[in-house]
DNA sequence: ATATATATGCGACTAAGTCGCAACTAGCAC
DNA sequence: GTGCTAGTTGCGACTTAGTCGCATATATAT
């Protein structure tokens, strides 16, 4: 498991006022466990405190965006057009979508770090954000396909 | 400039049936010098074809998507929630999006071809499409910004 | 020329996200 | 603790992007 940022405490650091929306949405978010859209982040959230409006949740997703405490992911509209989000973790990763069974997969590589490098310094380019999604078969979907065509 | 696919004729090979309609769309992302979004598509093509709507247009950019003859981008939504399109090059390559001044940079180099390689290899995945794209600052907007800062 | 599977336009619809504004409140100063 | 105030929230109406069913039209094979 990759390591996340404690998003309360990185909010408090930074300031962030901490209202109790906040605080709902922000424990919602580093206990998910798969990732989650904004309309099921608010029903989770509101069973901490009912009274959050959606308007909050995305005002809230996009301030901890912009503050680069999560990420915002497609998952390669597997699902539609909604987006998703997951805490940041201390090292990048690319998300692996499988259109024949939707399943996610997360994957690392010192690579990836590499290609990171390269492109700031090749572009003179100071990255914030860098999101790599995949979409294809899992091994498992890649092989019922061949077997149907065969 | 990369090489890209000659989407018409590859439409034909593949089967594609061929409307007037088609042919305006495919033309207009053939032709098209920037990011063009479904709307600003839609706009363009009618110019070539004016009684193409605007289903139309989603439904043929969807089967263009799924054929893989073009990639569908996000461009760090800089501009809100659109999708842009642009047809696929021969080599992949990755989006640079400044949020300082909104200009987009595309580059590739062999880093990321490996790593395509070793995402496939690693996961035992059968890779369709790939997406990367990276939001931060240019040269100039974080010289820009530093000289506001400091 | 005809047949037919496929594509299109229309228009009404859904889903996702945004915004202005009055009311509320976290965090600070005292 | 009390009060102050900039920042935050809920509400509800709105926008924008994309979808869908169905009657009509048409590209292609024969």
């Amino acid at each position: 498991m990759l390591k996340r940022h404690d998003l309360l405490h990185e909010a408090a650091q930074q300031g962030i006022r901490l209202t109790a929306q906040r605080r709902a949405l922000i424990e919602t978010i580093q206990e998910a466990k798969s990732h989650l859209d904004a309309e099921s982040l608010l029903q989770l959230a509101r069973k901490r405190d009912p009274n959050i409006d959606r308007a909050t949740v995305y005002r809230t997703l996009e301030l901890l965006k912009r503050r680069g405490m999560i990420d915002e992911l497609d998952l390669m509209h597997l699902n539609g057009e909604k987006h998703y989000y997951e805490v940041k973790t201390q090292k990048d990763h690319l998300h692996l979508a499988c259109f024949g069974c939707g399943k996610i997969e997360e994957f690392t590589t010192p690579t990836f770090e590499k290609l990171k490098r390269e492109i700031a310094e090749k572009n003179d380019f100071s990255i914030q954000v860098m999101r790599l999604e995949v979409g294809g078969l899992c091994g498992q979907c890649a092989a019922r396909k061949e077997a149907l065509a065969g």
